[in-house]
DNA sequence: ATGGTTGCAAACACTTTGCACATGA
DNA sequence: TCATGTGCAAAGTGTTTGCAACCAT
C-alpha cells in the first residue's frame, strides 16, 4: 500500500520534470524519500539490490546528476571526499557528523537568513545557497 | 627581508610541532601564509615551482596531511570534489564562492556560537568544528 | 647514525565519458 | 519509431600506500 503510494509519487515527480519513468529512477527516488540520512552512491546501490533492482554504478551517478539538475535531489558533502544525496524536499536543514563513529543526524532550523542578508547588504554578494555542517561528538561517543 | 622573517616564522612553526624543517614544508607554509584564498594541491605546487622548489605531488599531499594533523593547516571543501587548505591562523572564517566565475572570498564573523550552544543544549551533541560556505553571485557576475 | 622525509610507481576511490544496445512514451 | 536511458569499458581526477633512497638533526 505505502509502496504503491510512494511509487505513484515518484512517477509523478519524474514526469513533472520530463524524465522517463524507469525502475532505476523509481528506486533511487524511493530510497531518497524513505531515508533520513543523506546517502552515497554505494548505499543507494545496496538498497536497489535489496529491491531486486539491478543497476550499474554509472547509471546511479547519472541518475543523481539528472535529479540534481532537475531539482529533485540535493547533493551534500560531509568532508568525506564523496557526495551524498538527499531528496530535495528534505534538504532545508543541516547535518551533524560524529567524528568518532561517523553517525549523521539532522540539525534543522539553522536560522541563517539574517546572515545571508548581512552578506548582501555589507558585501553586495547574492547568496543562492549555503552549506553548513557540524562535526563533533554524538551523545554515545561522549562517554 | 619579509621573506627572511616569514621563513623564520615557518621554521619555528615546524619546530613547535616537532616536524623537521625542509624546503618543501617551508614553501608550503609560506604560501599558505601569504595567500588569502584557500589553495588546492596544484596551486601550492605551482607556487613552489615559481620559487624553484621542486616537489612531487605526493609529497605535498603528505605535507598537507601532517600540517593538518599538527594543527598548522586547515582543510576546507568548497564542493569541488577536492580539498583546499588554509593556514590555521586564518581559518576562523568562512567563504563565498561565486557560482559563475568561481571567485572565492572570505566571509568573517559568522556568529555561529549561539547555534552551537543550542545544539548542545537541545540535542546533547558536542560541536567541535563546523563548515559554513556560501554559494551565489559575486558583484561582477550579477550584472 | 638514524629516524623522519621524499620521489617514484602503483593502487585506490569517486566520478565522468564514449559508444552500442535497450527501452519508455 | 525514436529520443532517452542503460551497461560496459575506459579514462580522468584527487588521494593514499609501499618501498628504496635521501637528508635533517
Amino acid at each position: 500500500m505505502t509502496i504503491q503510494i510512494n511509487k505513484h509519487n515518484c512517477q509523478n515527480e519524474l514526469r513533472s520534470v520530463s524524465l522517463k519513468v524507469t525502475p532505476a529512477r523509481l528506486g533511487v527516488l524511493a530510497v531518497l524519500e524513505k531515508t533520513d540520512t543523506p546517502l552515497d552512491i554505494n548505499e543507494v546501490i545496496s538498497y536497489l539490490n535489496t529491491q531486486n533492482i539491478k543497476v550499474d554504478k554509472v547509471t546511479v551517478f547519472r541518475i543523481m546528476n539528472v535529479l540534481t539538475l532537475k531539482g529533485l535531489a540535493v547533493p551534500i558533502q560531509l568532508n568525506e571526499g564523496k557526495l551524498r544525496y538527499e531528496h530535495a524536499d528534505k534538504a532545508d536543514h543541516h547535518h551533524f557528523v560524529c567524528e568518532k563513529c561517523g553517525a549523521i543526524q539532522d540539525i534543522s532550523d539553522c536560522n541563517i537568513r539574517q546572515l545571508k542578508k548581512d552578506i548582501k547588504d555589507k558585501k553586495g554578494l547574492i547568496v543562492k545557497r549555503h552549506s553548513l555542517e557540524f562535526f563533533g561528538l554524538c551523545k554515545r561517543c561522549q562517554q
